[in-house]
Parts: structure tokens; sequence; C-alpha cells
DNA sequence: TATAGTCACTTGCATAATGCAAGTGACTTG
DNA sequence: CAAGTCACTTGCATTATGCAAGTGACTATA
């Protein structure tokens, strides 16, 4: 068992709705992106970087914090001389799967020229 | 069929990940939420604002533009003398559900004070 | 027929988030 | 000891969000 057991508690609730207080966490254009990139089985901050979306590293920063506080992905360092940090997803980071299963397939299917890259266990 | 078969096309795409284009669309804190009231009954622009979020009413009319260019909400006026407006959701819309059924199953498993309202056919 | 009210927005402006480029510090390798 | 990598931070311009008030078409009531 890890640290994903406790549930996050949204200080401002602006509604009881479930899908409200997810979109607190997660909706935005970049926060499930880097969670689609760890279920792709990147770790470090650098492969982050280097995704084809190209996200500015001040907002990748800003993602892996909240995704931390909020007990979804864990920072641990991979190793010493020089010390190296892999970023993780928690068992409730990777419940997440089902949510970007159903949006890869929603987009898919109705956005054109658009093309699953990499088969992922979601 | 409704005019709902033709796929919404993303001008300058960031990559062809269907999970980006994706939250290209969806990906803020305001449109699954307008399309949530919507799988929940709703249709107008009053009833839209009294949901208990409090969507601002210039964003309200933002999201509404953009579902209606990408084909996911309809506008039609459901009755004349003085003319009121209902907007429902395209096959493409309907096709959400899926993704608002996971997000709502992540949201109440994973934070706390989280209470589904309703029950909805997502 | 003036007054008030509803609906579906629009406008103006302040605040906050995002995006871009450059910089920083710890460390390693040649 | 110079150059490079990793994991960020900082400064600043641009864009999005949030709040309040206003608009115009229409109706219902006095």
């Amino acid at each position: 068992m890890n640290n994903t057991n406790k549930a996050i508690s949204i200080p401002d609730m602006r509604s009881p709705c479930p899908i409200a207080n997810t979109l607190d966490i997660l909706g935005d254009k970049w926060t499930l992106l880097v969670i689609r990139d760890l279920f792709a089985g990147k770790s470090t901050y650098s492969e982050f970087q280097s995704s084809p979306e190209k996200i500015p590293t001040n907002i990748l920063a800003n993602r892996l914090k909240r995704l931390t506080e909020n007990g979804i992905i864990l920072k641990t360092p991979y190793q010493e001389r020089p010390v190296r940090y892999a970023y993780r997803l928690t068992d409730k980071g990777l419940s997440l799967g089902p949510v970007l299963r159903e949006m890869a397939n929603w987009g898919v299917n109705n956005i054109a020229a658009t093309k699953a890259q990499i088969k992922m266990n979601l």
C-alpha cells in the first residue's frame, strides 16, 4: 500500500459535483498530457519536455508540483552522483487510466488527423 | 442522421495525439460542466447560469459558441414570441458520455466531500 | 400605455494563467 | 578547468478568466 489511500481535499469547492472537482485538478491543457507521458513510460523532467507538444518549462514545473501535492504522482531520486529524479504515478494516478482511455477514444473518433502513435495500457 | 458525422478539424495541431487534441477542445475548467448540464437535461442559457458553479456569462457565451462551432452542440429556437433558444447535444456531444462517466467516477473515488447529486445517463 | 421583468447575451476592465526566452546551480565528463 | 546535462527558476509579454454592469428584444401587469 502506497500513499494513495488518502482522498484529495479541495479547500474552496465550487460545488460538490465530482466532475467539477475533478476539473479543478485536471481541467487544463497540460496536466493530462503529463499523465499521458507517465502512462507512456516517461518519468523524468527532460523526457516530459521532449514530448511533441513542447510544454513550457515553468508550466511543467508547476504541474509536477500540483500533481505531487495531490498525491497523483510521486517524486523520487533514482540515482545519486549526480542525483536524478524520477516521477511516477501513484495508485491514484494509475486510476486515471480510464479517463485517458475515453478521451483518447473520443479523439480518434471525432477529430480529423488525430493518430494514436503508441499503444498504452490505459 | 444529424450533422455530427463530420470530424472536427484543428487548424494548428500541437501534435497528432488524440488526447492533446481532445484537450484543445475540452481542456479547461468550464466546457465539460456545460456538457454535464446538457446530459443532466438542461438546455437554456439561464439554466446553465443557474448551476451551482456559477459560470461567468461571458465564458458561458464563449463556450456555447465554441461547442457549436465544433459540432458538439446545436442551437435551435424552441418557441417564437418571444423567441427562446435551446441547446442540445449532437451525436458527437452524446459520445462524450464515457469521458464524463470516468471523470465522475474518478472524482467520487479520490476527492473528499464530492457527492454525485443526480443520476445521469452517461 | 408606461413600468417592470425575463431572456440571452455583450462590453469594459481588473486579475490570473499561460507562453517564451534566458538564466541558475549542482554536478559530471573530457 | 572548460563545456555539458539535468532540473528547474525568473522576468516579462500575451491571453484567458472573472466580475459587474449594460443592452435589446420581447412580454406581462397596472
